[in-house]
Parts: structure tokens; C-alpha cells; sequence
DNA sequence: ACCAGCTCCTGCTTGC
DNA sequence: TGCAAGCAGGAGCTGG
């Protein structure tokens, strides 16, 4: 699914249609996704006012008159995409909602914002806007990557002492909040460190360069529109690109990128999750 | 407190 | 060509 730079790809996309835009009507096509959909989902929506479309870690918050703030989770498989012109039976270029086109967003402008998501592993909710921090799936998430409290030493320290290795750490969210599988492989590849290290034994000059190296390959994630594998679209139908840009990820057998460097990259499975690494230069 | 494994679901790709 | 198995960008939850 989408990873940080693809929902915040998504959070742009739909920034211009949402924020200001009045809510007319929600339809909700079922009763669950991933969990089920909080009591009175649609009747709750109905008539709020977007303030703000914000983004932590993966997750989407549209922020609402009336106190309350929609959050909204991609799952694996999750799209959002705008059109101009009201769905209706007889009005909607396509005639009508797709297959797994499970919420519309009827907005007073006329435009209408369709979530789709085939696997269903995404979520909508419903919390109090004032107090967001203390969301149940916000609680425990960590630094944002580019917050800037989040340098080498606060990593460093937050990896101390964890004998697990350095992968399985950066995808933990309660760390570093907004990394999944893809941008932790390109991170680590392009910092030279191996995904099999043991976390608490960084250096402190590694660490820093691990956490620019992050921000880095996020930065060109986001400016390329995301990274299109599978399922991850623009709002506007587009594919993102830097999924071209990917020097380890999904590269088995490729030669290593990284300057000096006459290695191949392998594949090898973690936590039940495939890693791409060289392990030529990544120590 | 930590961690590995399971689970939700669909659909694309791979290999026989 | 057909079919079944394997695999996929997440992450909460369970049981050890």
C-alpha cells in the first residue's frame, strides 16, 4: 500500500477539491471495511465543513466543523480519486460506482470523491478533533521523518539496546512513524547499512546518515508522485513514478547502484517480508 | 515488555 | 492455455 509519500501524494491531490468543500451527502456502500465504519458514519458527515486535510504517518485526517475529524487509512489497496461531475445512476461518466467503490463523497460543489479499495484492509473513522494525539491509533505512532526533533541522535536512541534488526525497527511505527516495506528497503540501501543489523549497535555518524537518507528518498518519493506498483494512483487517475527511481526495491539480481559498489542486490525474506539489500555494501 | 506469526481480502504473477 | 499456488505497499491482535 500506499507508504507515507503515496498518502501524501493523496492528501495533495485531494486537498484542492476537499478543503473549503461542504460535505452534501456521504454514501456508504458497506458496512465494513477493515473494521466496521463508526454508527451514523454518513449521517455524521453530512453537512461538515472540511477545514484542513492532514496527513500522519499513513493515515489521512480531514479536519470538520462540529468538532469532529475524519480519519481515513489506505490499507493496502486504498485509492481515492475526484471527478467533477455528481455520480448518479444516469450522471456519472461511468455510469455508476465500479467494483470496490465502497464511500463516495458527494460534495456541495459538485464534485465527487470515490474511495476504492479492493483488499479492504483500509478504515474510516471518526475522533474529536481537539485531542487527535490521544486517537487510539495515534497514541503510539512516533516521529514524523521530517520532524525535525527526529536527527541521528534521537534515532540512535530510540534504537538503543533493540537487538532486532534494523529493518523490522524502521518499520515499526511506534519509532518512525510513515515507513513501510519499499522506502525502508531504498533507505537503508542508499545509507549502506544492512537490513540484518542488529538496531542498538548504529554509530552515531550512521545514524545520521540513515536519517538523511530517509528524508531524501521520501522527498523524491513525494515529488515523483509516489510509487506506482500495483495499486496506487494520483487522485487524478495518474500513476505515480518513482517507482523507476528504486535502487533496491523489487531489483533481485540488478547490479548495486551505489557508487563504488560491483555488487548485486538479493533478496532476502524478513519478518515474512521481502528485503532487497546488496550485500556488498550495506554493512 | 517484547516478538513472531496470524489475520483480514482481492487480484496479479509465476510456475508447472 | 489453464490452473493453483504464491505473493503484494499495512498493522492490529494473539499467544508464547
Amino acid at each position: 500500500m500506499p507508504e507515507l509519500p503515496e498518502v501524501e501524494t493523496v492528501r495533495r491531490g485531494l486537498a484542492g477539491a476537499l478543503v473549503g468543500a461542504t460535505i452534501a451527502r456521504v454514501v456508504q456502500r458497506r458496512a465494513d471495511l477493515r473494521f466496521a465504519f463508526p454508527q451514523n458514519f454518513a449521517a455524521r458527515l453530512a453537512g461538515r465543513r472540511v477545514e484542513a486535510l492532514e496527513r500522519r504517518a499513513k493515515y489521512l485526517v480531514a479536519v470538520l466543523d462540529g468538532g469532529e475529524a475524519l480519519i481515513m487509512h489506505l490499507g493496502m489497496s486504498g485509492s481515492f480519486r475526484v471527478e467533477d461531475q455528481p455520480i448518479g445512476a444516469f450522471h456519472h461518466p461511468r455510469g455508476a460506482p465500479g467494483p470496490h467503490d465502497h464511500v463516495l463523497f458527494l460534495l456541495s460543489s459538485g464534485a465527487t470523491i470515490t474511495y476504492n479499495d479492493p483488499r479492504r484492509f483500509g478504515f474510516m473513522d471518526l475522533a474529536g478533533r481537539d485531542n487527535l494525539a490521544d486517537y487510539r491509533f495515534f497514541a503510539n505512532l512516533g516521529l514524523e521523518p521530517f520532524d525535525p526533533a527526529l536527527d541521528g541522535p534521537a534515532l540512535r536512541a530510540m534504537l538503543a539496546g533493540k537487538a532486532a534488526p534494523l529493518k523490522a525497527a524502521l518499520l515499526d511505527q511506534r519509532l518512525v512513524a510513515g515507513l513501510g516495506n519499499i522506502y525502508v528497503c531504498e533507505a537503508l540501501h542508499r545509507a549502506r547499512l544492512s537490513p540484518l543489523r542488529a538496531a542498538g549497535t548504529l554509530t552515531a555518524p550512521e545514524a545520521r546518515r540513515l536519517v538523511a537518507e530517509i528524508r531524501a528518498v521520501l522527498e523524491e518519493a513525494i515529488a515523483a508522485g509516489g510509487s506506482s506498483l500495483r495499486d496506487h494512483r494520483q487522485t487524478n487517475g495518474a500513476l505515480g513514478y518513482f517507482q523507476h527511481g528504486f535502487s533496491a526495491y523489487d531489483r533481485e539480481g540488478a547490479g548495486c547502484a551505489n557508487k563504488g559498489c560491483g555488487g548485486m542486490i538479493t533478496r532476502i525474506v524478513q519478518g515474512g517480508r521481502s528485503t532487497f539489500y546488496c550485500a556488498a555494501c550495506q554493512r
